[in-house]
DNA sequence: GAGCTTATTGACCGGTCGGCCAGTTAGTAG
DNA sequence: CTACTAACTGGCCGACCGGTCAATAAGCTC
C-alpha cells in the first residue's frame, strides 16, 4: 500500500469520485457545487478541474462508474444459459438487493429519469435492458411467463416495483401504527415478489407457484 | 372577464404560478432561476417576490397547487362505500389516468422525493395515503384482496407501477424493434392491471378473476 | 545531482444567482 | 380632486458559482 505517498493520483482521483457521487446523489447535480465536493474530498477545486475536466465530466464519470458497477452485478445472471420464471425470479431479488446495498443508486436513477435525456449516455444500463427484455421475451416463449405482456413493460414495471420502495420508505412510519420493523426492506421485498409474480388478487387454494420458485431459488442457494 | 384590466394580482399570481410550475417540473428548484421564470410569466423577477415572498415559497406554492387538484381528482373515489377489488381497479386505472393527463405531476412527484424530507408539507398527499392504506385494509379483511401483504406495500407498488412508466417510456422505442404505437400508454396500463392483479406468471385454464373487474367497471361506466 | 512531468495550490475572473429597495403608476375610497 | 393602497418596475448588492492561470513542489528518469 502506498497510501501514506504523499502524492497519488490514482487515489485522489479516487477520493474525488467518491465525495462527487455522495455530493451528487445527495443534492442532484445543479444543487451540487464543486467547491463543496472538494472540501468533502479534502482537495482544492482547481484539482477536480486538473483531473475530471468540469463538472458535467465529473458527473458524467460518477455515473458511468456507478453503473459498471451496476452492470457488473446484474449481467452475470442475466447471461446465464437457464430462460424462465426462475431466472426473472432471481433476477428482480438481484436488483432490490443491489438497490438495497447501494443506497446511492436508487437515487442517481432517479436523477438520472430528471435528466434531459439527449443522447442516452448510460450504455451500461442500456444494455442490460436489452439482456432483460430478450431473458424475459424467451421465457414467455417457453410458457414460462405469461406472454400477453410486452416483456419491456415486464421490465418497467419490476424496477419500478423495487426503485419505488427505496423512494417511499422513509415515510413508511407514519402509516403503520404498529411499531415498524427494522426488517421491512425484507418484508416489502417479500410483498413485491408475491405482487409481481401472482397479483394482489387472493390466491386459489393449493395454489403453489410462487412456492415453486421459492423453492428452486433455495435449492440454487444451497 | 376584466383579462383586460392593467392590473390584476389575481391573475399575475396565477400566470406566476403557471411559469413556475413549467420551469420547476422541467429543470428542479435548484437549477430554475426566478428570472426566468419571470420572463416566462411576462412579469419582473421583484414582482414574484411581491407576491410570494421567496423562492422556496413560490415552491411550496407550486407543489401545494398541484397536490390540490391532484386530492381533488383521487379522494372521491377513495371516499366511496365500496371497499374491496373493484374499488382498487378503479383507483388504479384513476391514478394512472391522472399521471396521463397531468405530465407535470409525475416529475413533480420524482423532485419532491428527492428533496430532504424534514416536516412532510404536502398533506393532501398524506391524507390520501391514508386514504389509500384504509381502502386496501378493508377490502384484505373483506377477502376481496390478499391479506399476506401489508396495505401499505400494495399501495407503494401500485403507485411505483404507475410512475415508474412515466419515468421509462420515453426510452422505449429504442428496445422494441417493431414500430411503438401511439397508444403506448394505454397498452401499458393494461399490461401494469394485468401484472398488479394477477402476477406476471402464466394464467391457469378459466381464471377469470381479472376479467370480473373488468367486466364490472365497464357496467360502472355505462 | 539536473531536468522533466505533473499533481497540487491559491488567487482571481466574469457571470449569475436570490433578494432588497426606492420609486412609479394604476385602481379605489372619501 | 385628493389621498391612500398596492401592483409593478429597474437598479443594485453581496454571495457564490464554474472555470482559468501562473506558480509551487513532489516524484521520476537519467
Amino acid at each position: 500500500m502506498d497510501s501514506g505517498r504523499t502524492r497519488d493520483a490514482e487515489a485522489t482521483r479516487a477520493s474525488i469520485l467518491e465525495a462527487a457521487e455522495a455530493v451528487f446523489v445527495e443534492k442532484g447535480f445543479a444543487d451540487a457545487s464543486v467547491s463543496e465536493i472538494a472540501e468533502a474530498a479534502g482537495v482544492t477545486k482547481s484539482l477536480i478541474h486538473h483531473h475530471f475536466g468540469s463538472k458535467e465530466k465529473l458527473w458524467g464519470e460518477v455515473k458511468h462508474h456507478r453503473f459498471g458497477i451496476y452492470a457488473a452485478a446484474q449481467r452475470p445472471l442475466l447471461e446465464s444459459a437457464e430462460r424462465n420464471a426462475e431466472l426473472l425470479y432471481q433476477s428482480v431479488i438481484a436488483y432490490y438487493r443491489f438497490l438495497e446495498e447501494n443506497p446511492e443508486f436508487a437515487r442517481l436513477i432517479s436523477w438520472m429519469h430528471l435528466e434531459e435525456a439527449e443522447e442516452q449516455e448510460f450504455a451500461a444500463g442500456d444494455e442490460l435492458t436489452k439482456l432483460g427484455v430478450k431473458c424475459i421475451a424467451e421465457g414467455q416463449e417457453r410458457g414460462e411467463l405469461r406472454d400477453d405482456v410486452h416483456p419491456f413493460h415486464m421490465l418497467v414495471s419490476f424496477l419500478g416495483l423495487a426503485q419505488s420502495w427505496f423512494q417511499s420508505k422513509d415515510h413508511h412510519c407514519q402509516w403503520c401504527e404498529d411499531g415498524s420493523p427494522l426488517e421491512d426492506d425484507e418484508e416489502y421485498l417479500s410483498s413485491m415478489l408475491k405482487i409481481f409474480f401472482e397479483g394482489v388478487l387472493p390466491r386459489q387454494e393449493g395454489d403453489t407457484r410462487l412456492a415453486d420458485l421459492e423453492r428452486a431459488a433455495a435449492e440454487v442457494d444451497a
